[in-house]
DNA sequence: AATGAAAGTGTTTATCC
DNA sequence: GGATAAACACTTTCATT
């Protein structure tokens, strides 16, 4: 599977066209069928079932097919980057609190002063300050609104 | 089509049971059929179909179905949250620099001292110093190391 | 908004190379 | 690893409610 001796020709070696043309079309629409990608490629429909289940199953290499939605269309106006150094004693609160807050829609534990970094997504820049308030009990916070995204979420190199 | 009349009502009220449904089944896997869907929700393929139109192109709800890819099984095994300053006269050649660095899968434009925070995907330790060498030259760099994901990146709520 | 029917496509399994 | 063929399943359009 994932780490099997199979995946480490992955990481030394690396896919090959089919496989990297593969990713790219279903990075762009996952819901392709086989026969559309099959014409893309140029091989037949069971060839690219066969190839896609190595990249899920065998490789590990395709984890998730997923849906992306819209954060204006659902009225999310502002996106605030929020790091967050809990007060002593207060770490795993703080922590819950993150993972507990629908509106946090990433958050990571990260190494240096503060511990965590957190990406909130908001409707208006009035939503801030109660949140800030909440976990300023308990933890120092240093936010910075997002004004422009220059590389909006994209995928690892494919070697 | 996304700002219309339409979009009025989902930022108003909301999506109703059914739409929530589809959403969640997609996230989980954007590859499933029509039938399966209708299956789960109680109705027919066409209403599925119909409804999923409306919510990608109506609504703009749904903006995108695509795959995500497992880091690790492509041999990185790092991810670097840098924050970036850069140097007087120096913005648009770091905002150059980062969105033509691979090793970017997001970079933000923020407030704040802090003008760009951006996430490294690294093969190994070794691999951050050079690329923070060549930053330097341009920008200050404040970098934390990603120890642990308490909230992997999800959804926006879907009111 | 949703349905059923029908025509057109797509998927999957087995077999062969 | 890949192809073909055949049985089965799904999608899409349209008329209907």
């Amino acid at each position: 599977m994932a780490n099997s001796a199979r995946n480490l020709k992955i990481r030394n070696s690396s896919l090959d066209e089919i496989d990297q043309a593969l990713i790219g079309l279903l990075s762009d629409n996952a819901r392709l069928s086989h026969a559309e990608l099959a014409r893309s490629v140029g091989l037949s429909p069971p060839s690219v079932a066969e190839r896609l289940r190595r990249l899920e199953e065998e490789d590990g290499v395709v984890s998730a097919y997923t849906v992306e939605l819209d954060p204006k269309a659902l009225g999310y106006t502002l996106t605030a980057i929020v790091r967050i150094r809990p007060l002593p004693g207060q770490l795993h609160h703080v922590e819950k609190l993150l993972i507990e807050s629908p509106e946090v829609i990433e958050c990571d534990k990260v190494t240096g002063d503060d511990c965590f970094v957190a990406r909130y997504l908001l409707r208006s820049i009035d939503e801030l300050d109660p949140i800030l308030e909440r976990i300023a009990q308990r933890a120092q916070t240093s936010t910075s609104i997002v004004k422009a995204s220059p590389v909006k979420r994209r995928l690892p190199p494919v070697p």
